[in-house]
RNA sequence: GCGAGAGUGGCGGAACUGGUAGACGCGCUGGAUUUAGGUUCCAGUGGGGCAACCUGUGGGAGUUCGAGUCUCCCCUCUCGCACCA
């Protein structure tokens, strides 16, 4: 064996043998435990950065660790190759977005097999190929058939200068970032798919996922939002424009006698009717569309409004309330208006104080409330739930009470009932860009419109285009949108889906990429779904996987997936920080994983990420700790070395657990404490982090034993071979060598995972600590079945704790067994 | 603004079920080897104190025999907010 450790030839060999035999290639197998590990798949952006190889590690050795238990584990990789980035790069480097896409696949693709990552690459897939969007677009086409797409005006950002539509990311201080010019909101006509038909199961099944963070099913069920309200109608004094009663949606019904004006969208039909007659209030309204459609932004921003001059009957009282404009309702979201009760909502009382309007308290803090003092409306509104004041008929009723009358008042005058609210809002899938999948939906010349059929799948995109920086080619192109069907001029629509169509279901594509008779080959997929781990930045907790789970549930009602959801386990890994802050290029603090491959091997990188931090955590970037795990990597090397170099000089022996030296006896209990531990962090804990510095402890112990008869080789081998196998999902090259060097004709990969002997952990003696008023005093070395009573004795028998106690009555005596004796004196 | 997390030595982190705070690694200090630098090996390393000890997990209160861990309040930082992916 070589006395060093040159990762360059091992890692090339090693990966050059896995390439060879096919060694990550799987199919289904009827029977056979299967494990579908999968890593969020990256956007070609051009090269990896170490988000991508911490993610990718993570899930690497999670399908290496999963495999060595002897289960038939896929783990694919593909590309997210649709999206923005690549528009721009296409004109900042005078070329297309598909050639620039292709080049960087190619290159990261590189780079992952010189990380050496177990991918089953004959599943590669690309969702900007036909051949994947192909499904999806049909699938959108079934979706169109059961009514679960539809069209209407939603807001985008406008650019009135370029005459364009700006994502969010493109507008920067309220302003385009091409010409600095003020961004507009511009209702323009879209697709939608209605997620908000699944809302209640996509709820209610975030209790099946055990395996998610809690901390991810929280948000999801925060941003889906489910409420219980009373949605009512408020008339207008005098119709305008023909309208003479709008709705709004609340979830404080106790508070509706509380309601002292109400506030419209700008874009609302009553809004826009009052504005035609008003110069002035046609300028507010202009103004309000002069904002981002970014909720952020929306909530931070100054509450502006500008009374109709019209009133509207409050629905119980019939009293007449103002009706006002605000720039901070929108169109978009609910019925476009709201109730006012400044008195109990923080906002409402901001806005009511700004423009003078009345302040009516109607809840008085409650006596199970705990409200800490008197309840003063020249400070803050009050929000607690209570008991009505004020409120005529209902005073005195509790929030409970007070939302039954209310609600049944209401509803006894036509003029409410009780509905239950979800936050989510219906998926907006149009995009107006040019570098995503078309939406198959042809136009008749009176705009009615007609899902493309299947044999008419895919509306290809062109991929030889010229960008011009402002406008997508396929609407720049007057012949693009041209099509027949059955002898009818037709036109296309020229949007394309947001990249979140293809991220939903790729997933599912991995179990089939090249089957072209359906969107899924069903043996295949249920073989393989669902995912049983799946590994991603927490960046995705809401969006993402909310719609894959969404385009699950679609799948499955359309006959294609049994599973009611897509991800059994979810890990979301932590960023990648250097001094402090994320890595990102704006910053300047990125480490090229490439260079460092190229230093100390991926084995090195590998091991760093993984040891750093524990994956859910932020992990700080840090170059002295890379030299550390190449300086483990080069000690484990030596260790082995030296070992068969003493090996060699006489015969292997078995070894004899009853008739081993306390040394030995030690060493041997510490590897298969190891390996319970290792078995722990890597299945359950998920903590590489821990199970690294575990093997660490181990390699320390075998480097302390000083004897070379052949029971202490054989202890010493065991230890190596089993630190061999534990790190061999982190660290696969060195470990494939290594074990190879230890005389196994079996590759490592098929190896399998060490088991825990009972007996080497037997102990005969514990450490028991002493305290006194629960500071340490004392140590114990005690037999592990020691009595109460003896245990108690010999620790108040201790020098240290008599003069601790000393003066003192001991008033209690605690023990915990095999862990420590707290007496207690005062 | 709303929703979700995180704060432990000089640094990354460990403490898994309320039970010895600081495992493991980095860095640093001293020593050995080396012509030298690097490498490698040995010893030490939260703070204070000669020591016995005292003190210490963002800040403040509380529960408990015992709190990094549980409860409440506060501060700071990070992520998401629907057209970045």
């Amino acid at each position: 064996m070589e006395e060093h450790y040159h990762p360059a030839a091992i890692e090339r060999d090693v990966q050059q043998f896995w390439n060879d035999n096919q060694s990550f290639k799987v199919s289904h197998e009827p029977g056979r435990e299967k494990y579908y590990c999968l890593a969020m798949f990256p956007y070609p952006s051009g090269k990896l950065h170490m988000g991508h190889v911490r993610n990718y590690t993570i899930a690497d050795v999670i399908s290496r660790y999963q495999r060595m238990l002897g289960k038939n584990v896929l783990q694919p990789m593909g590309w997210d190759a649709f999206g923005l980035p690549a528009e721009n790069a296409a004109i900042n480097n005078d070329t297309a977005p598909a050639p620039w896409t292709y080049h960087n696949i190619d290159y990261m693709k590189g780079q992952l097999r010189a990380l050496g990552f177990g991918y089953d690459w004959s599943r590669e897939l690309a969702t900007c190929q036909p051949g994947y969007y192909r499904w999806e677009q049909w699938f959108f086409t079934r979706l169109y058939e059961k009514g679960l797409v539809y069209k209407k005006t939603s807001a985008v950002n406008w650019c009135p200068n370029d005459q364009t539509v700006l994502a969010n990311e493109q507008v920067i201080n309220g302003c385009c970032w091409r010409c600095d010019t003020a961004v507009e909101r511009k209702e323009i006509p879209q697709w939608f798919i209605r997620i908000t038909a699944y809302a209640e199961e996509l709820l209610a099944d975030l209790d099946k996922l055990p395996g998610w963070p809690e901390q991810v099913r929280t948000m999801q069920r925060n941003w889906i939002g489910k409420s219980r309200g009373v949605e009512m109608t408020f008339d207008l004094a005098a119709p305008v424009a023909g309208i003479d009663s709008f709705d709004v949606y609340t979830t404080r019904p106790d508070t509706v006698m509380g309601v002292t004006y109400v506030t419209v969208a700008a874009e609302h039909p009553i809004s826009l009717a009052v504005a035609a007659g008003n110069p002035e209030l046609a300028a507010f309204i202009a103004d309000c569309k002069k904002q981002t459609v970014n909720e952020a932004t929306m909530a931070t921003m100054a509450k502006q409004g500008m009374a109709l001059g019209i009133d509207a009957i409050h629905p119980l009282s019939g009293e007449k309330v103002p009706v006002w404009v605000g720039n901070y309702v929108l169109m978009d979201y609910g019925s476009g208006a709201v109730m006012a009760v400044p008195a109990h909502d923080q906002r409402d009382w901001e806005f009511a104080r700004e423009y003078g309007l009345a302040i009516r308290q109607v809840v008085a803090p409650g006596p199970a409330s705990g409200h800490q003092g008197a309840v003063d409306l020249e400070e803050e509104a009050f929000t607690d739930k209570g008991i009505l004041i004020n409120s005529r008929a209902f005073d005195g009723l509790d929030f409970d009470a007070a939302f039954d009358a209310i609600a049944t008042a209401l509803a006894e005058k036509g003029k409410g009932r009780v509905t239950t609210n979800f936050r989510l809002r219906d998926w907006g899938v149009s995009r107006q860009r040019y570098w995503g999948a078309p939406i198959p939906i042809l136009y008749r010349g009176d705009g009615t419109e007609i899902p493309v059929p299947a044999h008419k799948l895919p509306v290809l995109l062109p991929e030889d285009v010229q960008m011009d920086g402002v406008h997508s080619p396929i609407k720049a192109d007057p012949n693009w949108r041209k099509d027949e069907l059955d002898g009818e001029a037709l036109e296309r629509e020229t949007d394309t889906f947001d990249t979140f169509m293809e991220s939903s279901w790729y997933y599912a594509r991995f179990t089939c990429p090249d089957f072209d008779e359906g969107m899924l080959d069903r043996d295949a997929a249920n073989y393989w779904l669902p995912v049983d781990q799946y590994v991603g930045g927490i960046e995705h907790a809401i969006l993402h996987l909310l719609y894959a789970r969404f385009f699950h549930k679609l799948m499955r009602d359309e006959g294609l997936v049994d599973s009611d959801e897509p991800f059994t386990r979810l890990l979301c890994q932590g960023m990648v920080l250097k001094d402090g802050t994320k890595m990102s290029k704006s910053k300047g603090n990125t480490v090229d994983p490439q260079s460092l491959i190229d230093q100390y091997g991926a084995d090195t990188v590998r091991l760093f990420t993984m040891f750093a931090a524990p994956p859910e955590q932020s992990l700080e970037w840090s170059d002295e700790g890379v030299a550390g795990a190449n300086r483990f990597l080069r000690k484990l090397w030596k260790a082995v070395a030296g070992h068969l170099d003493k090996s060699a000089r006489q015969p292997a022996v078995a070894i004899d657990a009853r008739a081993l030296a306390a040394p030995l006896r030690n060493l041997r209990r510490k590897t298969h404490e190891t390996i319970a531990k290792v078995s722990n962090d890597c299945g359950q804990r998920q903590t590489f982090n821990t199970a690294i510095a575990a093997v660490m402890e181990l390699l320390n112990e075998v480097g302390r034993l000083q004897d070379d008869c052949a029971q202490a080789l054989a202890v010493e081998r065991e230890a190596l071979e089993a630190a061999v196998l534990l790190l061999s999902p982190i660290v696969p090259h060195i470990c494939h060598r290594l074990w190879r060097e230890l005389g196994h004709q079996q590759p490592v990969i098929d190896a399998v995972w060490p088991q825990v002997d009972p007996s080497a952990l037997a102990r005969d003696s514990i450490t028991m600590v002493v305290q006194v008023n629960g500071k340490l005093r004392a140590q114990l070395d005690v037999a592990v079945d020691i009595a109460r009573e003896d245990i108690e004795a010999l620790a108040l028998g201790e020098e240290n704790v008599a003069r601790f106690t000393e003066g003192l009555t001991v008033r209690k005596v605690i023990v915990v067994p095999g862990k420590l004796v707290n007496i207690v004196a005062n």
